[in-house]
DNA sequence: GTATAACCGAGACGGTACGTCAGGTCTTGAT
DNA sequence: ATCAAGACCTGACGTACCGTCTCGGTTATAC
């Protein structure tokens, strides 16, 4: 009951985090700073979101939803990886991605709730989807069983992680889509046919 | 001329920035809180300091000082390598980094200066050992002339980084020094002899 | 032709109001706290008052409601400002009173509608009364022509009135009843007989 | 020690508070508004003051600061108190005190360590010089002994207070004088020479 | 042997932003 | 038309730290 949402509120409150971050990073974004450009205050604020770092989870599930029903499916392990590796070399490049990650984690290191949240929405599915393929790979015979999915997942996302956090690095170009997927191939025991 | 610091509150404002970055974390320091705990005022910490950000890197650089005489040399690549990421679990594993390097790497985005520091007196000694450890295996014969160093970094590096970021992972086991070494020395093009 | 309003929510906000007083004082009751307590909300409150100090009046007159027609008459001055005299320690002294009196003659030198209600409804009723029983004296002959009424009344009233809001003063006590008729009488040209 | 207070910063604060408070009223004085209209802000006020109701004390306090030194003493019962009433006229009719009486008088009924300096500071003072005369006029035998000395002075502001805070009556003015003193003797047993 | 210059603690400065409370209003679905 | 519920936007609250400055008072080196 009581008065609905204003729900371009909630867009408005996105659109200027996203810009904000984009202009000052993570570290520089205050509520004040969001609500005021947004066009409201900081009690609207308050009423949607506990803080930045859950607002800047918000954007990131929006602006990166992912759609667990148009799960990736090639064929072929190095087909789906590549896939795999193409979507999240696009994620980190991504300047709000880039931008906000580092401020992030940090606040999800002290905040178990956002952390779980975090953990629960966003990497996940992600992980649930790598691990179907790499379940799938073994199902077809490329590669064998018992594959180590975590750590493969680590030689996946490890490398661009670094890139897009660690100062005085190349760029994230696509080079880096197949040398990790061929970094993973290996270490899970694909033999080419 | 004038009167000497007192070189024991720089000792004291490092101490009370390890206790407090355990006890709360990065994003949770403040200088008032730094100076307090070490028995000094904020006008102190600033005549050392520029922020915390600063103090943060000045700590590491204490706590993990690098010996560039003393340096790794095993005689074998798979040796050197395992030297590497033996020093590297460790330094991922401390809490002091786990618990601050988000938060640093936040700031280092933000500030070129702090930035220039932390890539010349953290980052690059270390690159430049593992640059001269592949460098004598080619000279050796061990792996093809070109190696990829910067790829052969991400690989060592990056899932190291990856454990220690994010959340709802295994942590940094020595597991980890077996496998980021196998992989590595795969992409390097090295074949056992 | 729509909804009749529950009156029993009429009485719910001035018990409410009249509790709050008691307990915290004038200015420390919010619109919210009323409702709360009365068990409603806040539009429910703005349906029937305009804010805390028109429900404070509203109070006021209801639990001091003065009976114009029982007029004091004892047939002599002297026994006729006694009664008023005791009708007005009797009001001062009332906790409800002396709580609120501060904070709702400040709204009322603020609000100039307030001030043109209260003035009407609360103040000229006794007023008048005072000024009948004056009359009916110089009518009787026991007081001289032309009475100052106004000063009159401030004799009656000033003294008890700060009594009730000056600090570190004694309380509103019968000794005061006494004192003021004494003086008023004397000052209305008073001999006795 | 530390950095002297700019004492600019108090005048400006009490400044802007009397402008506040002869424009708005007591209950509309914000913090705020005090802070802003001085040009400083919350924090530096807070830095002085409690809260609003402490500041306008401080405001009372030194707008009439009260010269012990300087005793009334006529030589005669009349004369003192004329003198005493000439200044309490003065003190209720400036705008000052008859638009923060109201509100800071209900503070004080909720504050008791406002109270406390309230009374020490202002109170205490002036009923002091108010017994001095009285005692004084005992001596020269101008009155009977055991004056009521609490009855003579509510004899005396009662009115004045009357006149400052209740609407719809005439304001103060000097036949207020004449009128009060000539109560207040009656009332002390004193007989004309 | 005494300036002088940089330090020390303390605590103020002018500020930004915090997270909260309450204000008075409006909208919804239901009675 | 009223009800409760609960949103809206506004404005102010009192507090925490920021980074800086001004003190009165130590030290030491450099004159």
């Amino acid at each position: 009951m009581g008065r609905p949402r204003n729900t371009e509120l909630d867009a408005a409150l996105l659109d200027a985090a996203e810009e904000l971050l984009l202009e000052r990073g993570f570290s520089a974004i205050t509520v004040e700073a969001v609500a005021t450009r947004a066009g409201t205050t900081r009690p609207a604020f308050y009423r949607r979101f506990d803080g930045i770092p859950q607002l800047v989870l918000s954007l990131l599930l929006h602006r990166f939803a992912i759609d667990l029903d148009r799960v990736i499916d090639c064929g072929n392990l190095p087909a789906d990886l590549e896939a795999i590796q193409r979507d999240q070399v696009e994620l980190f490049a991504n300047p709000l991605v880039s931008r906000s990650l580092a401020g992030f984690l940090d606040a999800v290191q002290t905040d178990a709730d956002l952390r779980a949240v975090f953990v629960q929405e966003f990497l996940a599915p992600r992980r649930y989807g790598a691990g179907m393929i790499i379940h799938r790979a073994v199902a077809r015979g490329e590669i064998p069983d018992n594959p180590n999915v975590e750590w493969a997942c680590d030689l996946l996302t490890g490398p661009l992680l670094m890139r897009a956090l660690m100062p005085g690095l190349s760029g994230l170009d696509d080079a880096l889509i197949g040398q990790s997927v061929s970094s993973t191939l290996h270490a899970l025991g694909y033999r080419s046919p």
